[in-house]
DNA sequence: TTTGGAACTTACTTATTAGTAAGTATATTT
DNA sequence: AAATATACTTACTAATAAGTAAGTTCCAAA
């Protein structure tokens, strides 16, 4: 695959991520990367094509990164701490997660954008009631709640706590994802 | 106050909550409420001055909606309550809350209005945290963590479910709101 | 050596945006 | 009755947006 083709959507993700998906633009990127306009759109048509794409790769990337935990042997508890890693980084990075960010812009999607994110959630959220599911029989977790509610509920505290916390100046975010997983 | 300049906040805020800020225009309000463009920039020279408006509006209702508690002798699981319930009401009306919005596209907001959102952010934090305290003391609550911990996940957790939500089909979310406040 | 395609650029168009300056109608005050 | 203020409209501007059509450069295969 083309390497200006992998910049640009390296480069969209983190604009939505930092300013939103309606607040970047085209000129952004070709700006970015000392392109042209007209080239962005020769690798994406139109926008929506941009942000399916960027979602897709969203998609791959985290199934890339269950499979490589598997095969590396982590159990569940490994796994979780993995998975809340990502929301570390972003927060030190002091951007979004894609879903926050065009959870928001929802509405403004378009259908196959829209599809593609409810994907990833699904996705993300089916294999965290897994591993806690899982986890639980392994005795590695307790908790009482259903599993579905209890992997919503970290997926929403993760998702939001980086939008909250970009708000707030003095945080331990670290301790504040701990307290969200709550798993003893 | 003037009832079309109270009219385009209000409009203003709805579309915030379901479009984002990046995505709505002055021509969305003045189409709506019959007027011209104009017309809309003479209560609200700027966007700046809009957004900033809608936050403190936001502020003083919520201020409000405090005080009205207290003087109604509401204790904290009663004032709890009442707090989720605003989250269940945009829920029902697939409507993100003003801070969830504004948080997405916190970059892309002026001083100001960054500056006022925080500020409400704050509030409504400080104010869960003291009702977490004294809701403990009096034992109407049972919890483990740092009071100001726990507000944070229960304000996450409100402005996140209501983003998630948005993308999945068939949801318990009373019983999310529930599970995030967990307190027995 | 030509042909073809990949990866662009040039040079646009059209639509929409925030924002403004100047004017008008109507009601209120002086 | 004249002056003033309120609440707009008319008619714009300048900037930026997404998107496109046609051309160019360069490399690799036939």
């Amino acid at each position: 695959m083309s390497v200006t083709r992998e910049k640009i959507i390296e480069l969209g993700e983190n604009l939505i991520r930092s300013k939103g998906y309606n607040a970047f633009s085209y000129q952004d990127i070709s700006t970015e990367l000392g392109i042209k306009n007209a080239a962005v759109h020769y690798y994406f048509p139109t926008k929506e094509n941009l942000g399916t794409s960027i979602v897709k790769t969203n998609i791959q990337r985290f199934e890339e990164m269950v499979e490589n935990m598997h095969s590396h042997g982590f159990n569940e508890r490994q796994q979780l701490d993995t998975f809340v890693k990502i929301y570390l980084k972003s927060h030190r990075e002091q951007k979004l997660c894609i879903i926050g960010s065009l959870a928001s812009d929802f509405n403004t999607l378009n259908e196959t954008t829209r599809t593609e994110l409810k994907r990833m959630t699904e996705i993300i959220l089916k294999w965290l009631t897994d591993i806690l599911v899982t986890g639980k029989e392994k005795k590695l977790f307790v908790f009482d709640e259903e599993p579905q509610s209890k992997a919503f509920i970290i997926l929403s505290g993760m998702v939001a706590s980086l939008q909250v916390s970009r708000m707030m100046d003095k945080m331990d975010y670290k301790n504040v994802c701990q307290t969200i997983i709550s798993l003893k």
